[in-house]
RNA sequence: GCCGGGGUGGCGAAACUGGCUAGACGCAAGGGACUUAAAAUCCCUCGGGAGCAAUCCCAUCCGGGUUCGAUUCCCGGCCCCGGCACCA
């Protein structure tokens, strides 16, 4: 009976233990299926959250951040009353996954499964009301088959294409990147200098969509921050394609210093550039192309092609690094010259390499005077620099000692007929003036690249393409999906520029799905982004094996709800998210163009001032915390510390705090008085505290929830009161979203059967809650002097008899009132 | 350089559309009650300065401004974080 290892007192089995409770209502929540989404239900509401990439050290506690934010919101929605789908996988496709597997020496098909086990084990322990049913992982041959499925929509619809392009490569990963991976030159992944290399890539067109996702942005209701992000991405630009003709060195020999005709014949060379400021083209002092541009061949006079040739050549071995992050200009004359539309001037023609091949025409053409590269080459090479827009403060010929970039103060100057135009007007009127003469066409350009899906790596789903020499390039056919990454021992990329599938002849020869005959499979596989850019349009359907997504259910549940995730996708997995989508809708297939109605941006979670990294040695591991102080707790106090769209500070000191509040909200319910009545002010606090927490809820600001219910507490308890049960049971329902566990444990001490989770949120009951008094504050000459106790709906006269009534007050009131400033329910400001 | 987001006590942070004597809530710190003692719990103090005290003055990065009233709005500047960056 009195076994020594027994507790010692009622108090001590009473008290709140997290490992017990949570560990009985995870089993509990599985055998009643708490978490089991109905698809059929009630007012559907997909709360979607961003998918883990499976990394072997284990969850990390930014995911678990990201995740129970999702959590809170998703079971917030059904206390609510909402059917929630709260899905979760796993991205496990990538070079990521293949990097580590080939450094520890271990095959990704042994390793990732290991990884994704561990990360199931600690979301398990996380309570998150995920319906486990509807996972993904994107390695599953049952999902990437869907994915091959989008790659041969996209190129059934001509949004798939190869071609040939200098692309990012990776000398360390061994594979192409897309622009997106490369930061200031090096790889994102490893930091390695990345190269120029011409390959054969796939391409996914998603410049066609650019004024759509670009025009889309105003109507979603997304972070600012993130629309902003995608805004730049797109980078749209208004401006004009320019013409200009390259003097012929034989036809138009001798002719220097003559005005040459104007117009532009045909059959000679022309010079298209791109530019924003058409105004300034009487500015106009040279031509620029980009040395890869196919023009420069052609142009080249005979005693400058030598040193072109050498320019074009070092800028074709020269690494991405130091062509965009070294800005020293460089460039060599081409001998030819040009014919300036709008003065018939003959202007040089130069290729640099400050122009880029990829963007607009590849040409420009230079204004230094209104531009700081041009004015900066101008004056390295001695290049004529003319004023042709004036400041309010300049003239036409007030000497330009640096570029006059400024497009909304300036008007025109040396222009001819456009003097005194301000430039936003003759932005306009010189590009219709010479759209006339046949030089100008109107154009809009954006930044946005087609998207370059292919990798020469293994770790991902292979590219369903067959090259046959008969019938050429054959896309699998969907009933031959999947074409299965096949277990091969030998998966190391190397320098070829040829993917690793390609060694493996099993692999590689494949019949022509066409005629029949030998043929050849695309090595390639696809980018980890295509993974990703279609997931959420899975999971609603996952037990389907016939179809990607099911009709009625992706009608039934798309578009998602609520997206919450991290603002570092702002412009990958974002952008191609909606890109898929909107191809999807066009395909009708899904129900509206735009896939996340509502996305939020969370912040990130730091430790003791500082960013969490492996070589700082401050990463924080959720199960050493989950161990010491439960999930519920860490729960909380992950979204106690700061604004949930802001990110916080984790410090091991202030957990407790949290703690405590669970361990007196434990008490509260356990030794609640069932007798008697509940005390009015404290009810009217608890109906304070549920409007609060309900408006605090839906808005993401948890840290001022959790305090809200903290302060709660503190009257509930005031001088070691016993609360009564009515005074503590709705609390434990505004608990709950945040600490589920002990939520439902305390729901089941106050007596019920059922989940907390279908209980629905506690009403407000707005006459418990009203003050009768109210305190209106009382400022004399602006100064808060203080307080009076009126009725709710006190006039401004009877305000002010009150405060004269009252002797504190009354002495700051030096004077007669000249003028009194009445906010009914708030303040009452006395000027004397 | 451009675009976002910030700058409030010893610390993490509150303050709805300009208005409840700025600092809720929590941590840390100090004091007290209970206890043989400790833990736990509960109570009190906790931006700076002056004063025995009631009370007064100063204080939300800095400098101006608008207003009866500014952490909040406007102008100028400094600093930190994140993104983009030779994009014509």
């Amino acid at each position: 009976m009195t076994a020594p290892d027994m507790p010692a007192g009622p108090e001590e089995v009473l008290a709140y233990d997290p490992t017990a409770v949570e560990a009985k209502w995870r089993a509990r929540w599985v055998e009643r299926g708490t978490n089991a989404t109905d698809l059929q239900g009630e007012r559907p509401y997909y709360q979607l959250m961003m998918f883990p990439y499976p990394s072997a050290e284990g969850l990390h506690i930014g995911n678990l951040y990201a995740f129970t934010g999702n959590d809170i919101h998703g079971r917030f929605q059904r206390l609510q009353g909402h059917t929630v789908l709260e899905p979760l996988g796993y991205d496990a496709f990538g070079i990521h996954s293949e990097n580590f597997a080939l450094k520890m020496g271990v095959h990704p098909m042994e390793l990732i499964p290991r990884n994704v086990a561990n990360f199931r084990r600690q979301l398990d322990r996380a309570g998150l009301m995920v319906d486990w049913r509807r996972s993904v992982d994107t390695t599953d041959p049952a999902y990437y088959k869907w994915t091959q499925w989008v790659f041969l929509k996209l190129y059934e619809r001509g949004l798939a294409y190869k071609k040939q392009a200098a692309v990012n490569w990776c000398p360390s990963c061994k594979t192409v990147l897309a622009n997106e991976q490369v930061e200031n030159g090096v790889c994102e992944r490893c930091k390695t200098t990345v190269e120029q290399r011409a390959l054969e890539q796939w391409f996914f067109r998603i410049t066609n969509y650019a004024e759509r996702l670009l025009k889309n942005l105003d109507t979603i209701d997304w972070s600012d921050s993130t629309r902003t992000a995608q805004r730049n991405w797109l980078g749209r630009s208004e401006g004009a394609e320019l013409r200009f003709r390259v003097l012929d060195p034989l036809t138009d020999a001798g002719s220097a210093g003559v005005q040459v005709s104007q117009e532009i014949t045909s059959g000679s060379t022309v010079i298209t550039v791109f530019t924003t400021r058409p105004d300034t083209i009487f500015g106009a002092t040279y031509l620029v192309l980009a040395p890869e541009h196919p023009a420069v061949e052609r142009v080249t006079t005979p005693d400058q092609r030598g040193a072109v040739e050498a320019y074009r050549e070092a800028a074709r071995r020269q690494d991405i690094v130091s062509r965009q992050v070294n800005k020293d200009k460089t460039g060599v004359f081409t001998g030819a010259y040009a014919v300036n539309p709008a003065n018939g001037e003959m202007i040089p023609v130069w290729t640099a390499d400050y122009v880029l091949m990829g963007y607009g025409t590849g040409a420009i053409m230079a204004v230094p005077g209104h531009d700081e590269r041009d004015f900066e080459f101008a004056q390295k090479f001695d290049l004529p620099i003319v004023r042709v827009v004036a400041g309010p403060d300049d003239d036409a010929n007030t000497p330009l000692t640096a570029c006059y970039a400024d497009d909304a103060a300036g008007r025109l100057v040396n222009s001819e007929q456009f003097n005194g135009v301000p430039v936003a007007d003759a932005k306009r009127q010189v590009t219709e003036w010479l759209t006339l003469r046949g030089a100008a066409k109107p154009v809009t350009t954006f930044r946005l690249r087609d998207w370059c899906v292919s990798r020469q790596r293994y770790w991902g789903p292979p590219i369903p393409i067959i090259y046959c020499d008969a019938c050429g390039t054959v896309p699998v056919p969907e009933k031959d999906l999947p074409v299965v990454l096949p277990n091969v021992p030998d998966y190391k990329p190397d320098d070829s520029g040829v993917g690793p599938l390609a060694r493996h002849e099993a692999f590689f020869h494949a019949p022509c799905p066409t005629c029949g005959k030998p043929a050849r499979r695309e090595t390639d596989v696809s980018d980890t982004f295509l993974d990703s850019a279609w997931y959420f349009l899975r999971y609603p359907s996952v037990p389907r094996d016939d179809v990607p997504f099911d009709a009625d259910i992706t009608k039934r549940w798309l578009p998602v709800s609520a997206y919450i995730g991290g603002n570092e996708h702002a412009v990958l997995h974002l952008l191609y998210a909606r890109f898929i989508n909107m191809v999807m809708f066009d395909a009708g297939l899904v129900p509206t163009e735009e896939p996340f109605h509502k996305f939020r941006a969370h912040g990130m979670i730091i430790r003791d001032g500082a960013k969490m990294s492996k070589s700082r040695g401050n990463v924080v591991n959720p199960d050493a915390y989950m161990d010491q102080w439960g999930a519920d707790t860490v729960r909380t106090y992950l979204m106690f510390i700061g604004p949930f769209e802001e990110g916080g500070d984790f410090r091991d000191q202030s957990i407790s705090g949290v703690r405590r509040f669970l361990d007196r909200l434990w008490a509260s319910v356990r030794d609640a008085r069932r007798d008697g009545a509940p005390d009015a002010d404290v009810m009217k606090k608890l109906h304070q505290t549920i409007r609060k927490v309900g408006a605090d809820l839906p808005a993401l600001s948890y840290n001022t929830a959790i305090a809200a219910m903290m302060e709660y507490m503190n009257v509930l308890r005031r001088g070691e009161r016993v609360p009564h049960e009515f005074e503590v049971k709705p609390l434990v329902a505004l608990v709950a979203p945040f600490a589920p566990h002990i939520a439902e444990e305390l729901w089941e001490m106050l007596g019920h059967r059922d989940s907390v989770f279908d209980a629905g949120w506690p009403a407000v009951n707005e006459e418990l809650a009203r003050d009768d008094a109210l305190e209106l504050v009382v400022q004399i000459n602006g100064k808060t002097r203080g307080k009076v106790s009126v009725p709710r709906d006190v006039t401004q006269e009877a305000a002010l008899a009150a405060v004269q009534g009252d002797a504190g007050l009354a002495k700051f009131l030096t004077g007669a009132p000249k003028k009194v400033i009445y906010v009914p329910g708030r303040l009452l400001n006395i000027v004397v």
